[in-house]
Order: C-alpha cells, then structure tokens, then sequence
DNA sequence: CTTGCTTTTGCAATCGATTGCGTTAGCGTT
DNA sequence: AACGCTAACGCAATCGATTGCAAAAGCAAG
C-alpha cells in the first residue's frame, strides 16, 4: 500500500503504473479528453480518487502556460495597512472573491511592497495569474496605461480618466458627487467643505462634481473649505479638527469616503456641533457602517456587487482575447439622518 | 531592441545571453549566491532589471518545490456566502494577509466549494501552497485530523478540542462565554437566552462556558433558552424574532457572535423591547461594529491581530519542521451600553 | 490474408527555471 | 615551466505535468 509519509506524494506516472496504462493517457483520462473512450476515463478517473492523487498545479502551470488563478491587487502607498482598515476595499475583495471563485478560478491577493518602478511588469512577469484586478488607480495612471500596452487581461477599479488605454470600471464619480452636493445645496446650504486627497484621481473626479454643483447654483467656491483628508480614520479625524479650529466657518461636510464621514461626526460631536442640526454631512461608498452609525449617515452608495461582477465579467473576456470596454456604474445617493430634515428648497 | 509584444516574455536564457554566461550564472547570481562574485552578480541583475526580466513562477515552484504561497482557507458549508457577510472573517483575512506577505509570501484565498471527501487532500496535494491556514474547524474536525497526519505545514483557527492531532490557535471560547453570562448575572439577569449553532465547535464550547456560569450561579437551564442560530444576520433575526414570539421569557441574550446580537437586537427593537431596559445583550468577537452600533454592544473581544501573528508564527515554525503547540488566547469582556448600567448584586 | 481506414495508445519533446558535479581559469609556489 | 589549489563557471539532469505526432491495434471490406 502507498502512503505519503514514506513515499512522497502521488504522481502521475505513479497512478500510470497503477492504471496500467502510459502518463499520456493518464492525462488525457483526468482531463476527460474524448480521444479515451468514456468508460476507460471513468475507470482511470476512478483509480486516481481512489489513490488520493491529485495532479501537481506547478507543473501543470508550467506546462499550460495558465495558472487558474486571478491577481487581485490592492492599492499602493498612500495609507499603509489600509487593507485591514478600510472597509470599502474589504468589501470589494470579498464580492470579488466571490465572483472569481464561482468561475473556477483562485484569487491571489497581491500587496505591493515596493512600488519602485516596474513594480506592475513584476507583477505581470511573474506569471502567477492569468489575469489582474488592480483596486484603485491610486497614483498609478501611467503605470497602468504603460502596463495595458503589452498585457491585456488586466481590469482596474477606479475612475475613468483622460488618456486612459486601460480597461476600467467604477462609478461615475462627478455625478455621485454633483449629486451629493446638490442636495447638500437643497437643504438650503451654503458653505460646504470637502474632505479628500486631490492627488487621488478618483477624489479629484469627486471634486470635480462638487465644484460644478457649486457652480450651477452660483455659489462662490471657497478654497479654505477644500480640505485634504486620508482614508484612515485618524488622520480624517485630524483634518476634521483642524477645519473646526480654523475658525472657517462652514454648515455641511461633503467627504468623500464614509470614513471620513464618520470621523468627521465624531470630530464635531467632540467640538459640541450637531449634526445635522448645525452641520450636514455627507459620505460616499455606503459602506455597512453607514446605516449603523448615529446618526444614520447619507452616503453616495457604490453597487460593489454589480461593480465586481463587471470587472470580472470584463476579465474574462479580455482573458479569452476579446476587447472589452471600460465601464461606469451609476451611484445613487441614499439618504439618512446625518444631513437633516426633508429637503427644502 | 525586445519586446514582450513580439517577442514574447523574456526568459532566463536571453538574460544570459545579453550578459553573455550561462544561465546557471544568471540563475546564480539573481539568487544572490556568493559563489558568483559580488560584482559581476550586481551586473548581472542590474542587466536583468533593465531588459525587464522577471524569474517564472510557476517553473520556479516546480524545481524548487516551494510556491512562496500560503493557502487560506475560509469555511465550508454552513453558511454560503459567509465571506462577503461575515465581518469576522474578513478582518481576520485581513490580519492574516498582512502577517503572511511582511514575511515576503503571498496569500492565495482558498474556497472550498465541494465538501466531498477528501477535499482537504486535494488542496494539500495540489501544491499549490508551502502551508495552510484553515479558518474556522466548522463541523471538520474529522478531516483535519486526518490530513493533519501526513501535512505538517497547518495551523487551524478555532477551539481546541479532544483528541485533537492538529495545531490549532483560538479563544478561550469557554472562559470568555463564562465571563459574558458572569456579567449578566452580576447584573441580576436570570433568565439569559443563548444563541448560536451547537454544532459548530467552536460555539459548542461556548455553550459549555454559559452552562458553566449558570450552574455556578445555582440557576437551573432551560432548554428552551437555547436557540439554533446561524452565523448571518438574516437568519439570527429570524431566531431571534421566533424566540420572542414564543412567549418564553427572558430578560438577557448571549449571542456568539456580534452579528447576531446585533440582529438580536433589531429583533427586540422591532418588538418593543428596550435594551438595555428590559434585555442585556452581550455579543462575541467585538467587532469593529460593536463599538458604533445603537446601543454600543457589550462583546467578548478575541484579539485577532494577535491571533493572525500566532497563527502565522507558529505555521512558519512548522513550515520549517519544528514542532509547534497549539495556542491558546484570553478573550476580553468589552462592557458597553447594550447591557445595561454598572453592575449591580 | 491483405489493404485501408479509424480508433487508441504511447514516445518523447516541452514548459522555464535550479543545482550537483565536473571542468576550466586564475594565481601563487617552487 | 610545472604543479597545486581554489575560485568561477557551465553542462545536463531534474521538477511533474501536457500534447504533437507516429505507431499500434481493431475492424471491415475486398
């Protein structure tokens, strides 16, 4: 009898022998090539269970020039640990996740620790994935654009940006963002801040949707109130401070992530204000929390389901050779108590 | 001049020719062996770097017999859709992702999806990974022992239980139970519910802790307090609203898990019930929730980036052929509001 | 029993690295 | 110049599968 601890593990020549037959019709066999007829594949399908054998991915990857395996990839640089703490992302790797899984693939999470230049090319040179989600451009633009050259299967998650030859998908961050803010403006307020890092391309695009929502209802832009804010919690909670003590006056927040929504309430709740009875806020993913938090808070809501299963959809398809186009999803905006009252004009 | 697009990716071969040795050097000398000396292996990667070459993993991992990968593995069954819903095992993920790639391995995300036997062998022996981490025992006990056996490279998250072969890290799932039924007891609760799966072993322990503290308190159980609950809020809602409807009566709730107490308490909320007026609940985990939601829960806290680090510790000890212990960590009774006021007789 | 055709099967090359072992180069001694 | 010794380097086998191509087997018709 064979057991592992003695012999190593199974190969395939090995069940070969057992089968009594040659590695070539092994393979064939567990592979249900038809070029072995049904009831032979059965029985060599059925002595290699029984066997325990099961067929060495390294090798077969080797051989195959495939892996089975998608690379997702999370975002660089900016905030450090941000994948255990930022709850967007750990949303969309687990609905990603999902939908790569269900297509008989693994997910490989890649973390990029040295985002020296060529940091991508190593990714993709590596050969550990037939196909790549990035989450978030991050500051990476070009690295992506120069990447799409050369490797096709590749989706990013982020906005869709000028000179863009990469194929992503996200939300349609201007409107989500105009929305927000026009509705900040229908509750009748007027000095609204914004919490967010400009350098982001997305949070840019956001910026952008505010400034035009501004603009539309004639109100004078205040750069005082343009407020640069990370996604962690701390550091927003920070520049939430630093706006109340500042002095500027200002009656909503509109931040562009919930994170730094909610730690923008609980900045304001430390410094006495109400919200929403003296300040608005509004924040942007709609994140599980959101509902939660007292108040309740009024987000922009990304569709992370439909938003996954689209970057996965496009994948595969550029896996398979097609062209596939980038894409936007609509965001809607959900209300609740953290801006105030019904609206009114 | 190369080119990925004409010419393919680059392999070691080109390498060697434009440094004009032989591939062993190459080989060598991107390994880092001294046995090529110090300067001619800086040329060497230096020219490496600039064609863009990338060493092939899936040919690296077939020599060398090593995949630099850890496989982690979420829970079968029980609870479909359990990792995109579940904040308790995305947050351990997450812990676990960072402990892995700080030590230079990547995270391959392993979902089981068909539970028939020998499924834990066919992840082993596909070789796809240098080690294991399994997230949950869920009702496999049996199997893990057994793969255990012959797999040394696997650390289990979970309770430690009988007769017990694999290495395992968790809780103190009977001492923190026992610490959260204290509380309410302390509080002169007297008729304190438990919800949860039995058959999970994890909670079953728990249960043993409850049964403990009850007991130890001189009051009799009643099988009737004792509610099958799932781990997903829809599910735990729905116990929860059939345990109030039944008529029996209680005045506290010990939920194991903090989505369940928070179901719990949208439940008694929907029925009227104030917490903590009329019932205590006291949740498990402590997950990042637990702090914001209305009221704020009183949890079992299982420090999980502890956790991850023992976990990961001791797998890269048994990776390396020690021997390493199963481990055992002290849960933290968190008291918040949904409990109600200090402690009483 | 040939011949011709189809169905099965197996040989051997291949994927792209790593490494044991033997060879060559380099240098110092006598 | 010959020798010995070490430091560098390269040949070729190897990891464990897959697959093109050719050979063998099976079968029917002549």
């Amino acid at each position: 009898r064979w057991s592992v601890a003695e012999d190593g593990p199974l190969k395939m020549a090995d069940v070969a022998r057992l089968a009594k037959v040659s590695m070539s019709t092994v393979s064939r066999a567990l592979a249900d090539n038809p070029l072995i007829p049904e009831d032979r594949r059965r029985e060599i399908q059925r002595i290699a269970a029984e066997a325990g054998y099961v067929i060495n991915q390294s090798a077969r990857s080797l051989r195959m020039r495939k892996t089975q395996t998608i690379g997702v990839v999370f975002p660089l640089g900016h905030d450090v640990g941000q994948l255990i703490s930022d709850p967007f992302f750990i949303e969309m790797f687990g609905r990603l996740a999902d939908e790569i899984t269900t297509r008989g693939y693994q997910v490989l999470l890649c973390r990029v620790t040295d985002t020296s230049e060529g940091w991508l090319n190593r990714i993709i040179q590596s050969h550990r994935q037939d196909g790549l989600v990035i989450v978030g451009q991050s500051d990476q633009h070009e690295a992506l654009n120069q990447a799409a050259e050369s490797y096709h299967p590749l989706v990013v998650w982020g906005g869709h940006l000028n000179g863009q030859t990469y194929c992503s998908v996200g939300t349609d961050n201007i409107g989500g963002a105009r929305r927000a803010v026009d509705h900040l403006l229908g509750l009748g307020r007027k000095r609204i801040a914004f919490l967010g890092m400009l350098e982001l391309p997305e949070i840019s695009l956001r910026h952008e949707g505010y400034v035009r929502a501004l603009r539309a209802a004639g109100i004078e832009q205040d750069p005082a109130l343009v407020i640069p804010a990370h996604f962690s919690f701390e550091t927003a909670y920070e520049a939430a401070r630093e706006l109340i003590e500042s002095g500027t006056a200002f009656d909503a927040i509109f931040a562009t992530s919930d994170i730094i929504a909610l730690a923008a309430i609980q900045a304001l709740a430390a410094a006495g204000i109400d919200v929403p009875g003296q300040v608005s806020v509004v924040g942007f993913d709609d994140i599980a929390i959101a509902a939660q938090s007292t108040p309740p808070l009024t987000s922009v809501q990304q569709d992370l389901a439909k938003g996954a299963k689209t970057i996965v959809d496009l994948l595969f398809k550029r896996m398979a050779g097609e062209d596939a186009p980038s894409a936007t999803l609509l965001p809607k905006l959900v209300v609740r108590k953290s801006c105030g009252g019904t609206s009114a004009g």
